[in-house]
DNA sequence: ATTAGCACTCGCCGGCGACGAGTGCTAGTC
DNA sequence: GACTAGCACTCGTCGCCGGCGAGTGCTAAT
């Protein structure tokens, strides 16, 4: 689809993108011509800068203003930055050392890191928390809150701890509760909450016809536990940050981005499908991003456990951002962070 | 201080404010005597504004403008809504309804009646959560969760559960940890936390004295657990909703705001002093609220437990905003979220 | 293919005048 | 003495205009 661009092109949308990131003006023809090493006259950026703007790859806000990238151009400069391995270098020391030094949950690692990224970038710090599904339980407990209520509790690798309350009958004891929790811990401690969640509904028929009380009370109840399991939640940080943009402050956009920030489900939606890959996943603007984040990028990467993904982070900002800042940002985020929890979970 | 005020010059006052309330434009004379039973000419009006503009309760952005309330105009009208019980009747049920429906643990009680908060009132809901030093402890739980580490876990009534890790020595053995768990549960459970901490710390020399190795660590471990007792936590939801004020759109304003969201200690703070009382506090202003929230009003109301306040609760909006409805809107969520919490913890 | 030159476009800014909402004051009335 | 009609005055808002300047597109020359 999108036609060549001579290789002056792709250093022209370089070029414009740079200074518009740092200026937020619309970028002219003479001073992308300064910003060339041989000697080049403006006419002949304008000449260059006129095909960039029939393939899509920059904007005039009106004839007789300077340039502005689009989405395509962005996603251009992006790709041309990984290619190119023009990426800034990152002191992945300072952030293990701020990250590392004493943390002892997941959960507070995963915040620490959430604010670290906020601070670092300057933008929205966005963390999504790991898929209850795919943790590893270690301890489980069934504790009686009330004379018809129970809180069904579990403990994942690295501290995290996970609750539902649910309504028991009466005339479960203490001790039948606590049967059952050991029950469960006894055959699932170990195991990752799908793989508990599997094994229990296929083997639901028949271990119900068990006639073994405990037994029978503690499947029960752990299905009623696994069908309340928790989404993974989503941490944003620095949320104010995003004012400090002049071209995001137009009031109904701004009442758009927070709302996705009130109800982060959608945020969870993109993050759960970012990661995988080795560099982290940039979306630039509306076409991968929810209508509410049109004027923004989000940059995110998935942080493993044992080679798996288990939950991603990243910096959500305006499209105009740097970036080859905060994708080096992110990427060593990512990596000291699934370094940490290996740690925790030793 | 405030010298006297005349029958006429108040009623003046309250139409000004209501006036300036739903139309955010400066109120004129005409207007205000338009609003009067008897007939009444508008330059006696203009009169009796001159003088509340003299005595403080007036503002006029420039001559030949209309006439906004001070900050010291909204407080006298706020008391005078108090005084002559001229707050709006709320439909207790509906309040009732949407949030003791199915909810079995305070925590998602509390999250219920902040996002209620915020839809009914179109504002910002917030939400201090108990103080833990006033929670009372259900179960103790010692769990090893690495080599060196264990999680200290607590459940409070209602089912709320608060963990820390902390490192331990390598030699405690798993039955340590439980041992040192009964003995601490044995002792304690039933009391609130600031009890158990005095407890603890008073006997702490005498009980160290003693050679019984289980309960020297289970009263170690319990002292540092509470070392680390964390703070009550400050809900907020729909801070979206403040943008749709056209007075708070100003750039800084706006970064100052969402800035004391991201960090909510302040706020934390603000609420820690609010309940007390049967009506709610409303808090007017920079006065008494942090500068960030200086065109802002905040009506909060204690909810409570056995008659003593665990937490606090309420509505942060614009100084311009419907104080006939909101004050009783957060009294109304109090006290069914008082109500529904006894049901809880029964 | 590149470039110098040039006419042209268009947003920005400051000044200007008309408009109108609202005031403060004064003089007259009950 | 309290109230009010009338009136001059203030001042923000809006639309208009013209000059400025950054930046463009085109053309003709190299």
């Amino acid at each position: 689809m999108s036609k060549k661009i001579s290789p002056r092109g792709a250093a022209v949308l370089d070029l414009v993108v740079e200074a518009y990131i740092v200026s937020g003006q619309p970028v002219g023809s003479t001073s992308v011509a300064t910003g060339f090493d041989e000697p080049i006259s403006s006419a002949t950026i304008r000449h260059v800068m006129a095909e960039l703007e029939a393939l899509g790859y920059l904007f005039q806000p009106h004839t007789s203003a300077g340039r502005v990238p689009t989405e395509k151009g962005y996603r251009r400069y992006v790709e041309r930055l990984f290619r190119q391995r023009r990426l800034r270098r990152i002191d992945e020391h300072s952030i293990r050392r701020r990250l590392s030094t004493a943390q002892l949950e997941v959960g507070d690692l995963l915040h620490r890191a959430c604010s670290l990224l906020s601070e670092l970038s300057n933008h929205v710090g966005v963390v999504l928390t790991p898929r209850p599904s795919r943790t590893i339980v270690q301890h489980i407990e069934f504790l009686r809150t009330g004379v018809d209520r129970a809180l069904l509790l579990f403990v994942t690798q690295g501290g995290m701890v996970h609750t539902r309350t649910i309504k028991v009958s009466e005339e479960l004891t203490d001790s039948d509760l606590a049967a059952a929790a050991e029950y469960l811990a006894d055959r699932f401690a170990g195991h990752t909450l799908g793989e508990i969640r599997d094994r229990l509904l296929d083997g639901w028929e028949v271990e119900a016809a068990i006639e073994n009380r405990p037994q029978r009370t503690a499947i029960e109840l752990g299905v009623r536990w696994l069908e309340g399991l928790g989404q993974a939640e989503v941490l944003v940080e620095g949320a104010s940050r995003l004012l400090d943009n002049p071209e995001l402050s137009s009031a109904e956009v701004l009442q758009d981005l927070f709302a996705t920030f009130d109800e982060p489900t959608q945020l969870g939606n993109v993050l759960t499908e970012c990661g995988g890959g080795n560099d982290p996943s940039v979306l630039i603007g509306g076409e991968r991003l929810p209508a509410a984040l049109g004027g923004c990028t989000l940059i995110a990467a998935s942080y493993m456990s044992d080679g798996r993904p288990m939950g991603a982070l990243g910096v959500l900002g305006p499209t105009r951002m740097h970036y080859d800042l905060t994708i080096p940002l992110v990427a060593a985020t990512a990596r000291v962070t699934s370094e940490a929890i290996a740690e925790l979970c030793s």
